[in-house]
DNA sequence: ATAATGATTTTTGTATACAAAATTCAATGA
DNA sequence: TCATTGAATTTTGTATACAAAAATCATTAT
């Protein structure tokens, strides 16, 4: 994929996004080196920022060091996998509470219209576009939460969610006719202003998500090799 | 407070404890910049791992970055404040619960020991050492949920809790003979291994510290100017 | 052919260098 | 006295330099 060169101040900034969303797109696979000169001089910038720029995603985990040996894209294990839902599980949640409290009507719009193409067909065959919908809706539910720390911690755990299953039907663990109508019940209790209601549904979406997960770690031992492709 | 030279490799990651150390017990205090060549030279380390240590606390939000202007530590307005506390009651709860499960009887020991000194007396007084306890208490919760991602989470926001918060009573919303059953309740949850009672007792615990400090948010204006102790 | 050894190359961790921006401070004028 | 201007100083953002560690590769011995 071809990148414009990097230019003006904060480099580091840029080059943290850039190989943020390489991660999230799998540019940079699980498990990767990542080497640092050619990376710098594909961007065009010096080591300087590049390491600052990894120094973010070591914190959010999506990088990590092994000292004297480099930065390797973080691998993760199917049982932090889950723990990961845990935690999604719980703040997610309170997104949906908090949006539920100071949603708009065009931001109600804006939901709604996310999940729009697929609740005309009567079985969802595009898995790739409901997984780019999906994501779209967890982190636009984050946005009108409005809450900065809430969604920043989601953004980095979403990320990994996604790209760290990504070999698994496009990031999807369960289908999206499994799913759908709990996103439906997501977003209608959230545009009809009962926070309670659409916490629940939150907390039971991606509680039934992670219990899916566990029975395959139980099921498919070989699931394990498949997540970080290898 | 004199600290010893930094030496050996990975001077970033020694830097960085030290600087969070240093806001955490107000060495450097909000809003204060912080000053790049003399804090280098006092740990004996050059800039460029010190910036690296400054990335990571800026990730963690302890630490913001003024473009061309360097680094200052973070100052939070009293709203992200309890924001971050309903953050920290959903994820403690789940800290609570999972400790439910898999706790020792040794842990338990532990845990009980933290608030001892205190059960004894009738009226608390010394409120120094009821935050130091209060904190080890959700630290060592934390640990013991052993949950990785979800301690290192809430490591940083029990910090900023504490330090921002610090020039009220020592950093505590409530009095100790307040809230000195609540940790007890939570505790009793634990070690009889109820994990939904000891969600419950956590949650309970923490939003009813966040509700006083929006109590006085609303009733005592004065308290906006004093919280960052400026 | 395989394993062990050592020389060569690459990469890392950290320091230093330096231009551009911001800040400080002194001099000047209102 | 106070505000304004502009030079001198400091600090930032980034590149580059370099020793030490790790990885690679070729050579020799088994």
């Amino acid at each position: 994929m071809k990148r414009p060169l990097i230019t003006s101040t904060n480099l580091d900034q840029k080059a943290y996004q850039i190989i943020k969303d390489m991660i999230e797109n799998r540019e940079l696979k699980p498990g990767e080196k990542i080497p640092q000169e050619k990376l710098a001089t594909d961007l065009g910038i010096s080591r300087t920022p590049l390491i600052s720029a990894l120094k973010f995603l070591e914190q959010e985990k999506l990088v990590e060091t092994k000292p004297r040996r480099g930065f390797f894209v973080r691998l993760f294990s199917l049982e932090e996998l889950v723990s990961i839902f845990e935690i999604r599980e719980v703040l997610e949640g309170l997104s949906a509470r908090r949006a539920a409290h100071s949603i708009t009507a065009s931001q109600c719009t804006q939901l709604r219209k996310i999940f729009e193409p697929f609740t005309k067909v009567s079985n969802i065959t595009d898995y790739q576009a409901y997984s780019a919908a999906d994501r779209k809706f967890h982190n636009l539910l984050a946005e009108i939460s409005s809450r900065e720390f809430l969604s920043s911690i989601l953004q980095t755990y979403n990320i990994i969610s996604l790209a760290y299953l990504y070999p698994t039907r496009e990031g999807l663990i369960r289908t999206p006719n499994e799913t759908i109508q709990e996103h439906i019940d997501i977003i209608e209790a959230i545009c009809s202003y009962d926070p309670k209601a659409a916490e629940l549904a939150m907390r039971f979406h991606l509680q039934t998500t992670a219990a899916t997960l566990i029975e395959e770690i139980q099921s498919d031992k070989s699931l394990r090799k498949e997540v970080n492709n290898r």
